[in-house]
Formats: C-alpha cells, sequence, structure tokens
DNA sequence: TACCGTTGCCAACAAGCGTTGACCAACAAC
DNA sequence: GTTGTTGGTCAACGCTTGTTGGCAACGGTA
C-alpha cells in the first residue's frame, strides 16, 4: 500500500490555509447560520481571497460539509453504573458542546438549511442511535428513546448557546447537569410510560 | 375619545391585503427561516407587488415583527392540581405548536436574525416566566425553572416541527406529552437537585 | 362633476451574493 | 535552466435581494 493512498493524505503546502478557511466557517456558521455567513466573511476571517474557498471546498455546501464533520464524540455507555448514564451523558454534552464551535454551528445551520437539516438527523441517529440502544431496556424502543435524549439536550443548548436566555446561559454547568441528568436517565431507562389516548387530564 | 384612535382602528379596504401578507409571511418564515423568506416570495404567494409589503410594514424586520406577535396563550397554572402542571403543560405546548406557523416561524427565525433571538427571549420570559413563578416552591428560582421548561418544550418542538427527527415527528402526541409531562412537573415543582461543584460522578 | 387620499402595479436602483477564469509567484523535477 | 505543478490574487460575470419613486385606477365627499 502507497503511503499517499493511506489514512495518511499526502501534507499540502496548502494545509495551514485550509485549517484556516475551516476554522473560520465554525465560526461563522455557529454565529451567523448558513445564509448570513457569506463566503466572502468567511475568506476576510481567514486572511485569504473568496475563490479559494471555491478552489478547496468545491462550493459553499461543500465548505459547510466539511466544516461540520460533527462528531459526538460519545462515551461508550454500557461501562457506565446504570443509574448514572443519565447524568453521564449530561455532563459530556455540555462538554461537547463547549469543546468548539462545530456543535453550534451544526445546530444552527440545521434550523436553515435542508443539507443541514440531513446533517443533523444523521448525526443523532448513526452516533446517539446505538449507544441509547445499547443501555435501553427494550432495543425497539431506541429511536424513540433517542429522539426524547435529543430533544432535551438540544432545547439546552438552543436555550443556552444560541438564544441566550439569561437563566439558562448563566446558570452553572453542575446544576445544569444536575437537572438534566435526571431527566435523560428516565428518558433512556425508565419505564415507558402510560399513555392511552382517552387520557384528556 | 374618538372612535378612529381606540382600541378600535378605523377599518381599512386595504385589510384583506394586509391579512394575506402576513398569513403568506408566517408560512415563509415558519418554512424557510429569515433570509431565504424573501419578500418577493412572499408578495408572490399572497398574490401582490412586493411593494405592497414595504408599504404597510415598512421594511423586513418590521413585516417579522408583525407576523410573528407571538402569544403563548399560557393556562392559569394556579387553577390546574399541583401535581398535573407538567402534563398540562406539556399538551398546552404541543397544541400551540400545531395550532399556527407562529410558533415555528418565531423559533426559526429566532436562530438566524438577532431580532428573533431578542424577540424569542421576550416571549418566554415575560410569558412563561410569571406562569412558572405561581406555582414553584421558592419565587426566586422562577426564571431557572422557567429557562428549564422552555429547553424541554423548544428542543421537542424543535426535533419534531423543525430538524423533524422521524422518531420525534413521527410520535403520537399522547406519547410524546407522557413522557414530556413529568420532566415539565420536576422543573416546574421538583426539589432543587444537588449539585455540588466536587461532584464529578 | 371635480377632488383627494388610498390601493395597487411597474420599472428600476444599489448592493451583495456565489462563482468563474485569467493571470502571477513560488517551488520541485529533470 | 527549463518546465510543470501548486498556492494565491484580481477583476469580473450573472443573479437575487431589499428598497424606492412614479403613475394609473378606484372610491368616497363636496
Amino acid at each position: 500500500m502507497h503511503r499517499d493512498q493511506a489514512a495518511d493524505p499526502a501534507p499540502r503546502r496548502s494545509d495551514a490555509t485550509r485549517a484556516a478557511i475551516l476554522t473560520a466557517a465554525r465560526e461563522r456558521f455557529a454565529a451567523d447560520g448558513y445564509d448570513r455567513a457569506t463566503i466572502r466573511a468567511i475568506a476576510r476571517d481567514a486572511d485569504i481571497d473568496p475563490s479559494m474557498v471555491m478552489r478547496y471546498y468545491g462550493n459553499k455546501e461543500g465548505l459547510f460539509a466539511a466544516a461540520t464533520e460533527a462528531d459526538l464524540r460519545l462515551p461508550d455507555l454500557a461501562a457506565v453504573p446504570r443509574d448514572e448514564v443519565g447524568r453521564r451523558l449530561a455532563r459530556h454534552f455540555l462538554d461537547r458542546w463547549e469543546q468548539d464551535d462545530v456543535m453550534t454551528a451544526t445546530l444552527r445551520v440545521g434550523v436553515t438549511n435542508s443539507a443541514g437539516t440531513a446533517r443533523m438527523q444523521g448525526i443523532f441517529r448513526d452516533q446517539l442511535g446505538p449507544v441509547v440502544a445499547a443501555v435501553c431496556p427494550d432495543p425497539a424502543e431506541a429511536p424513540a428513546r433517542a429522539a426524547l435524549v435529543a430533544s432535551q439536550v438540544l432545547g439546552m443548548a438552543l436555550a443556552r448557546y444560541v438564544l441566550r436566555f439569561p437563566p439558562a446561559a448563566g446558570m452553572p454547568r453542575e446544576e445544569v447537569i444536575a437537572w438534566l441528568g435526571p431527566t435523560l436517565q428516565r428518558y433512556l431507562t425508565g419505564d415507558r410510560p402510560y399513555s392511552a389516548s382517552s387520557d384528556t387530564s
């Protein structure tokens, strides 16, 4: 196997520029969403010409795809005590969101761009789905439980990092984890609640 | 007091047109977000000329402000049995979201437009805040509890109506209520969880 | 009838967008 | 030293956007 073909692509002289473009793109997508994050603005941030973005990433959609290769980096929940998976997951998502701009960028674009929506769906289906299936009582319920987990995680991210509701944005990390942990725990391992359609309370 | 000055503004011949513009604007904002919902497209939907939109609403921001005067129409939770406020609120938000396009439009724009973000903050602070304060144990905790409720409600709306995660979008109404009810109940009336910063589980 | 505010359409503007292709400078290979 | 490849700049294109001003028809009022 030749060195240039393997997992390690040949290093190029332009790697620094490519990285600068991706960093600027993530910041802009995270801050402005898809439409307002213009290629010209991204290029200005990266101190290069807009045409370079086209050369290296084809078009704007290609740039977005490259900039938001989001990996949730989920831990193996099977190795965590069963009654702590909720807290553990809450903590992990908070970490992941504050780690870099990729998650915020993906969320923001997911709301305005159809390619972004598809990407968001894929991330949670392919990455969160299996992890949930490994800890929940009935694997058939995994997609629904994963969707519930996603709803609470994304909702907090929305309130805290995008909409910046003051009480949510200012809440200490540990308090957020303490509140969300039990919620996620119930979504993951709790009994499926009774939900007869005749219930009109 | 003259009739024309009072709460009932003089009916105009153009009221039908104004209403058509607002309806079309809500649909477009809800479906496409702020930037992609162009004034030309809205005017086309309403079967009028783009310049009419400018005449009646000043500019695009004015149109958005008029189209998303969002009222959560929250019920008086004081009249609901204390242990059912969670379910009741979950049901109400689901109803409210499926009632018309205003909530989806406001959410979508809130994510991409700074005026929309401000509007979203105002809605939940001024409308949800007082209702939460009326049912939660310590009024000082109301903003934080309201933010938690908002995070779960908005997160489910995001997953179900905007990102359209298949398991969330396809979940029966009553099942969503059964899952979210206890979560909201705990956020509203549950004990403030222990959250010492030394906790590293 | 003549008048005037309202309603509506049309054509155009300046600005900004994504995108393209020509062109130059630096480097590597032979 | 010549040649081909790569990294980068510049100016322009076609298009869409929000926005504007002029102008024709309508509808009450005097």
